[in-house]
Formats: C-alpha cells, sequence, structure tokens
DNA sequence: CTTAAAATATGATTTTAGTCATAAAAATTC
DNA sequence: GAATTTTTATGACTAAAATCATATTTTAAG
C-alpha cells in the first residue's frame, strides 16, 4: 500500500457527505489516500484497529475466513462505501479481513479523527446509525438464508444481489468481474458446488455466461429461488 | 399483550440509561408497559415497524422464519435489552420476528418519540452506534459459523454464548429454561442434530444435563470446538 | 384431573453438499 | 514467450446433516 496524498476530492464517500462542510477541512488534514494493488489486503482479522477505510475508487471485499482456506465474503465495498467500520464498539482488533478487487485509491481516517467527526457531526451519527442498522438487518437475513436455504438458493440470491449493487452493461450482463471463486465465498459455499448450481442455472435457462461475465435472463424466477418467504 | 402503565422505572434499561437524566420525564411520558405472556408473539417479521421495544422483566427472542417450520433464533433479549431495533433504517417492517420465552413486561416506544430521543441524546445515539457494531460483529461471527462450521461445534457455541450471557445457577447449570427446540433454532440446526451432538457432547463428558438444564462441565474443551480459528 | 398439544428421544433413510482427484485453460511472472 | 501459478471444469466418492417415522414423556388447557 503505497500512501498518496491528495487524491480524494472529500466529497465522494460516505462520510464527507454525511458531514457539516465546515468539517472537510478538517477531513482533508486528517485523511490518508493510499493506492492499492489487486489482491492485496488492506487489514485482516485479527489486526488492531486504527481506523476506518472508505473507497475512492476501485473495489473491495470484505470477508471472513476459517482456518486459512476458507472463506465467506461479508460484502463488497465499491467507490464511495466504507469499511473498517466493523471495529467501532468493544473491541480492538478487526473481526473481518479487506483486500482489494482492483486496483484502486483507497482513504483512510485514524480512529481519534474519526470519533471526533462522530462527536461534532450528528447528522452523520445518525447515519451511520442507520447504515448500521440496514447491514445488521442483511446480516441476519443471510444469517437465516446460510441456515436454511439450499445452496442454489444462495446462488440465486447473490447474483441479484450483485446486479443490484453493481448493475448490468450495454450487453445486460452484470457489471462486477467476479471469480468463480469468489462467488462461492459470496454464497457461503465451495467452488465446486457452486459450479453445478450455475450450470443447473443455465441449464433451466435463468442466467446464461459469457466468458467470466454472467447475465440474468429470467430475473423474476431467480428471486423467486432467492426468494423469502413470508408466512402468510 | 395486556398494557399496564407504570411498571418500569425508567432506570435500567439501554436507554434509559444512556439518556441524559432531564429526559426522563419525558421517557416516563411516552413509555407504555407491556405485559406479555409465555410463548406471545410480540411482532413478526413483515409487520409495519411502530417502535422499539425494551424488556423489562422476563426474556424475548428474536428470530427469523423460513416456510413457517424452520426458524433461526438470531438473539435473546434479556432484562434491560433492546429489541426491534432492527425496525430502524430503511426499512418499514420489522425484518425479525419476536416472543417472550416467560411471562414478563416489556416497555414499548414509538418510532417517532425514539427518534426525537436519539436527537436529543447524542450519547445515547453514540452507545447506540456502538451497540449496534457490536451486534454486527457477532451476527457476521455466525454467518461464517453458519457457512463453515459443523454443527458441534456450533452447538458448542451455542452454549458458551448462553452461559456468557445468563451464568450460572448454584449447581453450576446454564441460568436459562430453553427448549431443545430453541437450542436448536440457536444454534441453526435441526432438532434432530442438534439432539445427537447434544449427546455427543455429554459422552465426551465436556456437559452434563439434568432434566432440562446443562452445565458445562469442560469448558475449555468445548471453547476450542466453537472456536473461531485464526490464521497464525 | 383428563385430554390435547408440545417437546423429547431415537433409529432408518435420503439428500445435499463437501472432499478428493485430475485435467485443461488463463493469467502472471520472470 | 516460457514457466509457473491460479482459476476453471468435471467426475467419483464420502461425510454431514436433513428428513421421515414413531414412541414416549412432559406440559398446558379446559
Amino acid at each position: 500500500m503505497i500512501q498518496k496524498a491528495n487524491t480524494c476530492d472529500t466529497k465522494s464517500c460516505f462520510m464527507c457527505k454525511n458531514c457539516l462542510p465546515e468539517w472537510h477541512p478538517a477531513i482533508a488534514a486528517n485523511k490518508t489516500n493510499l493506492k492499492v494493488k489487486k489482491g492485496e489486503v488492506i487489514f485482516k482479522e485479527g489486526d488492531p484497529v486504527t481506523g476506518i477505510y472508505f473507497v475512492y475508487t476501485g473495489l473491495v471485499k470484505v470477508y471472513k475466513k476459517w482456518d486459512t482456506e476458507k472463506e465467506l465474503i461479508i460484502r463488497f465495498a465499491k467507490e464511495g462505501a466504507t469499511f473498517g467500520h466493523r471495529g467501532l464498539g468493544n473491541n480492538s482488533t478487526y473481526p473481518v479481513s479487506a483486500a482489494a478487487m482492483e486496483n484502486g485509491v483507497i482513504c483512510y481516517i485514524s480512529l481519534e479523527f474519526f470519533e471526533a467527526t462522530l462527536k461534532v457531526n450528528s447528522n452523520f451519527t445518525y447515519q451511520l446509525l442507520m447504515f448500521f442498522a440496514d447491514e445488521l438487518r442483511e446480516s441476519e437475513r443471510k444469517m437465516r438464508n446460510l441456515a436454511h436455504m439450499p445452496v442454489k438458493g444462495r446462488v440465486a440470491e447473490a447474483l441479484v444481489a450483485l446486479q443490484k449493487q453493481f448493475g448490468i452493461n450495454a450487453d445486460g450482463f452484470i457489471n462486477i468481474a467476479i471469480s468463480r471463486q469468489d462467488l462461492a465465498s459470496y454464497s457461503g459455499a465451495t467452488y465446486e458446488t457452486v459450479f453445478r448450481m450455475i450450470n443447473e442455472l443455465v441449464n433451466d435457462g435463468l442466467i446464461s455466461l459469457s466468458a467470466k461475465s454472467i447475465r440474468i435472463n429470467n430475473h423474476d424466477a431467480l428471486s423467486v429461488l432467492a426468494q423469502d418467504i413470508m408466512f402468510p
């Protein structure tokens, strides 16, 4: 990670958007911009928490590991998004790891300055609280899916979620370069099983493939597979 | 749920403990105390969010259902604890259900008044943020466990967590009356599988049973089974 | 107190998804 | 651009856990 000053515009990230304009100079004075390369690990589980990060450009995955082999991707952080905020609260080490999936620039804010920011910007604190509430809701829904939904449904759900977050390109393919390995980690299953499920989905005509890209052909049917079944 | 005014002391819950003393009369004026019976559902997934709850006495489980049969218990809320806070953020319906596990009294605060409380009590907002960060961390750890840990480990972890939250009684048994069914839901597995794992743990000498109660005999060994293996 | 409804216990069977093995293709590195 | 590493592809096998079936016990309700 190479430090590279004054890259970000102190305008586009979640913190900058929700802080008082008067606070922006303070942010500019306290931020550190870092250049990351594809595959580079930014922090990992167990590292001491020293600050919070925002993605200026590029894409970051936040994940947890189990015995160096199995990983579970918790979420993807794209431009503007926060990561490392799981270090807040009563713990001194990161409970997750973060790695760049593309070359990019990230913005680092020390915990100290971040806490000052929270104290000064009550709207930001409130927005962050709402963000946490949303994240918690998502996380618990995924817990339920991992406990009770079959892998095929989880893959369907992962694809729907990716399309929602990253959109589609001109040809209708989901706008993210993701390896099958990462898709498996995001679905919470092994590469092989996910591979088979992808094949099934292609055979069912719900999705189609082109090189690494995936296109959803039948969004409704895929959503049904991934459905949040409510009791009537 | 029978409404019953003026039961709680506006002192012991998470909100009361973190608000300005000056705000307590406002809380007293806006709270509603409700008497709940064992098994009673307080709200369920999909119900419109109208407020936030605190447990004054008794015990509440917060859970998610999948097709009316399978449930996953997200957490237990005991005296003083908040629940229903998952309704915050960008959603108008509860993403979880809550039911009383014992007869008790709960305190209800309307969303409107709760939001006013957040605006007035910045310390409370901050503490709530930290609480959310902790919950999120827990939730994501459980996600990882559900994805990669075998059921035996999850049961071990559930028992360790229960002992941590509820403590032990004079004979060393975990101080909670929980059905095997609920233990299964909390471990994210079926009743039958959990039953077998409990048997294995008894045969291994790690725990012992007496009627419905469970005692941890070998906390260390149980923790190893439930371990958060870090990469060295 | 009787009866119905839950919760517990346990074996047998089936399904699902993980593990292993190996080959081809792509991507990176030297 | 040759060599090595990583990712993708796929079949065979195994293990884990869910489902099904059914008996017994306990608890709650009238």
